[in-house]
DNA sequence: CTGTTAGCGCATTCAA
DNA sequence: TTGAATGCGCTAACAG
């Protein structure tokens, strides 16, 4: 049988109360006490039975999390995370919130940052647009004692707790290594489309890619990319154009949402499965799209990974506990056709 | 608040042991008293709480993992898995078992099987060895009502609960479409290495690759597979021999364990990064190869996530609990140099 | 500074 | 067939 806090009362010689005030090192136990307790604790390898703390403290954990408005793909998934993580609330003994704000607004993200820390919550997780009045936004919970996390896209020198999302260079990097195997064609021009420039997670794939490609693949021309504001139909016109423009066009590397226009201009143009695609985020659009052959190789995250990492991390940094950082680490996903999920 | 059995006993106006013996469906209540129950139950929406169940009953969940004994990596990263799952024990009621068995011996795992299954548990996992015997020993244990998993490699026809691996199939599969991107050259040999058709995975393995082969790159020709037996000298000969007959390897699918010796072969012939390859699992060798470029791919799968969902599966299956199957499926995982975790 | 006591939500004797 | 009482391991008032 697991020691419990009686056994360390009674080896200690104290009562529950005292052995209760420094599990959880709180003030007003003497020195001598205090010592003894833990020298019990020690003894006995005594690790206390968190649900049943949390029975006793029938205590429930306030989240909330915000998510752009908009209806491309990748973010309805990670709103149906957010569901489920809510429907797993009654378990975990958390209560979340959802909260949309307009995309790539950093007022607006601001605002309801500082709007829920005022309403009160354990802790808060959000889409980041990477803006000083965010950041400032950010240290104002801190200051409150309210954990923040980023999700999917980081937010430069700032005070959140964590970052749940991929390493973004590194994707553009495997995009890179992945296209320049797939293009034989030296001096072949790549496109690159990004959703836009104010969110850290396109910056960091669009360098990753660039740097990645001079370096091991310098044969390749990479243009400049284009910007999609992660809109089906603008990526639709604009990759259009530059397609009729550059017809030798080999490869697009497509790292933000609105795949479903990249695929519609492929296909009109009879180039789907001739150029060589690598597209971000599993939807029902690219899926599809990597089952006919049109997208290549698609590089994901795990929105129900990331959601179950920022709660488990929102709740840790509540209660002042470490997180395992190796546990927490969000993967980079590569899907062919063969191993799509 | 949440209603509790306490809600429940009041609306039913019932005591809290009525209440328990319809909660937990025990005999010994009148149809029209368990009517009104469920009722109730139905009525306040209520779920029970399991944290607070598990405490009541401190029950413990006791597991044992049968694992191939062997020095190769991969089961040595399944084996520091299973030492994680034990020292999480405390904290999920369970208490785990590894046992070690001599590799690709039938006899052994049944003997196993039977003899763990005699002294008592409650769930049984094991990497299957694919032989009538093994099934048998099954189909006792299933008799006995002990829930049994197969872990990384199933096994035909039998009584397994559930089998916590990756398709087997689409990882050859996987193989296969890469390699078909990666060489050029038309008619060139493409090496297979496995560990031992006794067991199932590699079998899938072979099959899934040859097939999509055929069938999407027909230009290679797929040579017959070596077997290894997951042992890195021998590997390292077996290779060595082949690819001094024909040194016109265009590519290689190492599709077991042993990739050390691989490795050593390749570097010895100056074949490093000119052959394509491969490999399976990410092991300190193969992470090494796939740095250095001698292995341009590596198809993975999580052993952590295996253990942690074989104990799931386990437990729910011990209580006659459902499993979500979405949840517990395995991904397979591909890795390139850049996304390694 | 320290101890007593009464629960948290549920399961399980033992009586009735 | 039903109910009252006790305890799982821990926390939190409230006394001393």
């Amino acid at each position: 049988m697991r020691p419990t806090v009686h056994d360390i009362a009674a080896t200690a010689g104290v009562s529950l109360a005292t052995v209760d005030r420094v599990l959880n090192n709180r003030p007003g136990v003497k020195r001598a006490t205090r010592e003894r307790v833990e020298n019990a604790i020690g003894v006995l390898g005594y690790v206390r039975d968190v649900a049943a703390a949390n029975l006793a403290k029938s205590r429930i954990y306030s989240l909330a999390f915000i998510l752009p408005d908009g209806d491309n793909s990748f973010m309805g998934a990670l709103e149906a995370a957010i569901a489920e993580a809510q429907s797993r609330g009654p378990h975990e003994r958390t209560q979340v919130r959802l909260v949309k704000v307009p995309a790539f607004d950093a007022k607006a993200l601001a605002e309801a940052l500082d709007k829920i820390g005022a309403e009160g919550v354990d802790g808060l997780a959000a889409v980041a647009v990477d803006a000083p009045e965010v950041a400032v936004a950010v240290e104002r919970l801190s200051e409150k004692g309210i954990p923040f996390v980023t999700l999917v896209s980081d937010l430069t020198a700032s005070a959140r707790a964590h970052y749940c999302g991929i390493d973004n260079s590194a994707a553009g990097r495997c995009a890179a290594r992945l296209i320049g195997r797939f293009v034989s064609t030296p001096g072949a021009p790549v496109a690159v489309i990004a959703g836009s420039m104010l969110v850290k997670d396109h910056r960091e794939r669009v360098e990753g890619f660039r740097d990645a490609v001079m370096r091991d693949h310098p044969e390749l021309r990479v243009l400049a990319p284009i910007e999609g504001r992660d809109d089906g139909a603008i990526v639709y016109r604009q990759i259009g154009m530059l397609l009729d423009e550059r017809p030798d066009v080999a490869a697009i590397y497509s790292l933000g949402a609105g795949n479903r226009g990249l695929v519609r201009a492929l296909k009109e143009r009879g180039l789907a499965g001739k150029v060589k695609v690598v597209a971000h985020e599993l939807t029902p659009a690219s899926r599809a799209a990597l089952e006919d052959g049109t997208i290549d190789v698609i590089i994901a995250q795990d929105p129900g990974h990331e959601v179950r990492s920022a709660v488990r991390i929102l709740k840790a940094k509540a209660d002042g506990q470490p997180v395992i950082d190796a546990q927490e680490k969000i993967g980079i996903d590569i899907f062919l056709k063969d191993n799509l999920p």
